[in-house]
DNA sequence: AATATATGGTTTATATATAGTCCATTAAGG
DNA sequence: CCTTAATGGACTATATATAAACCATATATT
């Protein structure tokens, strides 16, 4: 790993990353909370607040998810709707498969 | 810096991390996608996936994210629901809300 | 208007995330 | 069964994220 690796991300996720930035700065700003006083809250330093709200997809998913408790972002709804439902239902299925998969000649699509 | 910083995350955002792990983990073996080939499809390492997997939440959000929508788990909806609608929302507020926050004594509750 | 504070953008040093190996174990499929 | 592949867990080297301190600018409050 010699060269700068360059990793690009698809639209979706660069958008879901930007998506998410702005939704942290505008309940930060809702809540009237300093950026000092939010990183601090966090245990993070203001400039990867800064990152964060900017939509920078190399800041780690913890501060992020961190930030985003703070001001009032939940992804997850605590009484369990969206994401929390999903999960049940994934690890119900996640028994039933086999526990390593065996990858079938079949192509996948890979359009997104 | 010269100490390990030791960086502690609240119960829900490490419970969030975790949960989305779990989610990629069922999803991916919903498609029958080999660990390997789903990292290689997003760009990143068999190790990173592995970890995003078991819900590290120093992983970066952009590779979470790209994982996430490479196994068909989609936090936020194309025609926008939850989160998407929040964002537009919460930028409507933006406009009306001062540029900077200027911080009143004020305590603000820190219970999560 | 004057002042104090929040923000944005740098730079630098250090901790750490990541890729890329390796090996052992497990489990699928013939 | 037996073979082959997928997975989990180490380990190392390197790139990079992060904190911290700085400055300049903008903006709120008196």
């Amino acid at each position: 790993m010699s060269k700068s690796a360059t990793h690009s991300y698809s639209r979706y996720s660069r958008a879901a990353a930007g998506l998410l930035g702005k939704l942290i700065r505008a309940a930060r700003k809702q809540r009237r909370l300093t950026a000092q006083e939010t990183a601090d809250r966090a245990g993070i330093s203001r400039g990867l607040l800064q990152r964060i709200e900017k939509g920078d997809p190399k800041c780690g998913i913890g501060a992020v998810f961190e930030v985003a408790t703070i001001v009032g972002v939940q992804l997850f709804d605590a009484d369990e709707t969206a994401l929390a439902g999903h999960a049940r239902q994934a690890e119900q299925h996640l028994a039933l498969l086999p526990k390593s998969v065996r990858r079938s000649p079949r192509t996948v699509a890979d359009d997104f």
